[in-house]
DNA sequence: CCAAAAGTGTTCATCTTACACCCATGG
DNA sequence: CCATGGGTGTAAGATGAACACTTTTGG
């Protein structure tokens, strides 16, 4: 087996997930009009994955600190029609005000789509976001993933909206708070939101932020 | 960013789990005296990543026709220091009485070890090792994975063996029967086994095998 | 007739679901 | 004082856990 015939282009593409508008959306980056694609891009021959998706993500639409997880790896041979490249798909999520800042400082080369209305994609772009999605819907049953759609405090009532949005189901409040408290895994501050012409909401924290845990 | 620089071996490695002598067990492939790796190696350009693993499992093992999902694709760019080589690890299952002949016409350089007993292992194939088990035992839980472990005609109480062994926990036989046979994912044949000195059992069979279900 | 595994129901505790009204605020 | 979202408990149903004896076979 030859040594220039066995080796490959790695991309990382990363899914960017956030909650806008009560919906689930994604950040794309145009490539022509019409045409968009994942963040992402060849990765160094001497770069951990991670930090290849880390960086395309950071390059190419300014954000940081994301809770990023790896999601699976796209190899059919001819995904891509120019060369053989295989693609390590990632996802990742960023509360919806963070994402809102940085967006309005970016370019019109970037967009949020609803994942219920996707433009077309490059190659199997398409796919990796379906999966991407269900990914995250089962992972918000069994785990603590719903607050990195938060900011540090949030009410309740915010962490609901994130749960009805990616299910796409209203829940019931008062079983919903129920069982988050149950969970042990947010706690209140004693500080109030005051925003509206209505009654204040109390402000919870993350009691782990940054760790997802698996639950029950 | 030059082309040569940038590309990159990709290798697959399969954790064939299966299970033997009461034990969830782990196919590995000698590679010097008291250094083992899973079996797997280069992927070819032309190849698809699956096929790739099926491939090197068949050359290195003999084993076909098994039930195979990716795991996880492992990049550090130390991990083989010899060489840049990414890593798309795949965990396989197969029914023990078929391994046990194929393993039989094997030669020593396999040889199958239990998950609480691995000997050294090359590279990061312990990590590899140790995060499929965890996927399987998560996967059990809600899906019909465990049948993988079983051949086409079996008893309940098999099945229950194979829950018991990689949960590492005894199940009540009545609740086990109970929560299976309400999920409608075996129906019973008719056939009895006929075998040890005692009352026969009654034989099932998946009611859509090769297809893994998910449950709840 | 003995040993070994197959097969079978009921009770109690726990968890899940459905459901409606008062509260605090801003305008 | 009105509109808006915040905040709270209970009862009924569904699910899960604990538990022991009889059956069928081979030797």
């Amino acid at each position: 087996m030859s040594f220039a015939n066995t080796r490959f282009f790695i991309s990382t593409d990363v899914v960017l997930f956030s909650i806008r508008n009560e919906r689930l959306e994604v950040l794309l980056v145009a490539q022509t009009d019409d045409l968009w694609s994942l963040p992402g891009g060849h990765t160094a021959l001497t770069e951990d994955l991670e930090a290849s998706a880390l960086r395309h993500l950071q390059v190419q639409t300014g954000i940081q600190n994301v809770y990023l997880e790896q999601l699976y790896t796209f190899g059919r041979p001819n995904r891509d029609p120019q060369q053989r490249v295989v693609s390590v798909a990632y996802y990742a999520l960023v509360p919806s005000r963070q994402l809102q800042l940085r967006a309005l400082a970016q370019d019109d080369e970037l967009s949020w789509f609803s994942v219920r209305g996707l433009p077309s994609l490059a190659l199997d772009h398409d796919e990796v976001v379906t999966l991407a999605n269900r990914r995250l819907a089962a992972k918000l049953t069994y785990s603590t993933i719903a607050l990195q759609f938060l900011p540090e405090l949030f009410a309740l009532s915010d962490l609901q909206r994130v749960y009805e949005t990616i299910l796409g189901e209203p829940l019931d409040k008062r079983n919903f708070r129920k069982r988050i408290l149950a969970m042990d895994y947010v706690e209140a501050t004693g500080e109030l939101s005051r925003q509206g012409k209505h009654r204040p909401a109390r402000l919870y924290r993350a009691k782990h932020p940054g760790k997802i845990n698996i639950i029950k």
